[in-house]
DNA sequence: GTCTATATCGGGATAGAC
DNA sequence: GTCTATCCCGATATAGAC
């Protein structure tokens, strides 16, 4: 279907434009010319690659979708002890979110807006949502038959997890107002609560 | 300023229905048409009474972000010890967010995209912000002091506390998707959680 | 104060040359 | 495949009658 030379090429330029302009302004507030500018074309081009801004929006919010949920099932589907996925769950979504700025909020915004047509989007990714879970709460369940947690609801755990490691970054502006962070600031923390969330939620847990 | 008979009453009409709008779709995305037309009016008077559509915006803001962090305030301000500041914490949260649907997500998402004009905004009722946190941090190194809970910083703890509370609500939709609750699995799964985030919360932090 | 009608403009989309 | 020029609609904003 693609020819020319640097065909492959400018069809990426576009999409990685227009999936830091989405995440930027959201799709309402995101300007094609926006997009072109920044992948160094103009406005033709994009409707030339992608029919209309709706189908660009879609094809990067399905792609971002995805980069922001892959991490997590395979963590959950992973091999490893609830604390080790505690950790990692931590740890990567701290990673993920610090070197995509606006991911979460971005995805969690379009969700809030688009209930309808952008669900279904979200649920072709999400076949393995449940497999994910139940995985989860396998280990979730193991740990408590074998006395070495407290009775927890896994749906609480989960989501207390992903809460305290996604949240100050959709809450970030709000946050370095409340509590005075500047940049570096709020870096060093970030790197804190590497160690601190886990910690927290282990010993809530734990039986001691 | 204001003289005839259903003055006051219309002005409050529009900015009901203008919070309403907004809150849904955020600044981009709202149409000056569906607030008239959700007002019972039409968008000529939106003009009259508010000279345009960021006028009116920033109006709305101005207040939500009141309402939003109010709550937070007075009772950081409270004579509470510290495991009641918890339990009120989350309690407010999380009717504030059931009756307001919306409203954290809104605060944030516009924080996010208007870095610079609305921060400045936010501000200025923010002039309450570094008492209120100074009031939760003396709260929690008093029980630091005297043994009952073990060193954790102020600030994390309040990260945690709001995280936990607030982002079930902004992250409703894909925590609908992935954990595919309905909305009444979600009603009861947020009374459930009253209880159980300060459980959770001070289970980790007291000492035993 | 509230309406209808209209001006104005920004931005998505298309036509057509190269 | 990429550009310039243009169309056209939707949405903000204003004018002016009542």
């Amino acid at each position: 279907m693609k020819s020319k030379q640097s065909d492959k090429n400018t069809e990426a330029l576009i999409l990685d434009a227009a999936a830091r302009v989405f995440t930027r302004n959201g799709f309402a507030g995101a300007r094609m010319e926006e997009i072109a500018s920044e992948a160094g074309i103009n406005r033709a081009l994009l409707h030339y690659y992608f029919r209309s801004k709706e189908k660009l929006f879609e094809t990067v919010f399905r792609a971002r979708f995805a980069e922001f949920v892959q991490g997590i099932a395979a963590i959950n589907l992973a091999e490893l002890s609830l604390f080790e996925k505690i950790e990692k769950l931590v740890d990567h979504q701290i990673n993920s979110n610090r070197s995509n700025p606006g991911l979460a909020h971005f995805i969690m915004h379009e969700l809030n807006c688009n209930p309808e047509s952008l669900i279904q989007l979200a649920h072709e990714n999400s076949r393995g949502f449940s497999t994910m879970f139940q995985a989860f709460s396998a280990s979730v369940n193991e740990e408590i038959t074998q006395g070495n947690i407290r009775p927890v609801k896994p749906t609480s755990l989960l989501i207390n997890i992903m809460s305290m490691s996604i949240f100050p970054f959709t809450g970030k502006p709000m946050l370095s107002q409340i509590l005075k962070m500047d940049q570096t600031t709020f870096e060093e923390f970030l790197d804190y609560r590497k160690k601190e969330i886990p910690e927290f939620i282990i010993q809530s847990i734990r039986k001691k």
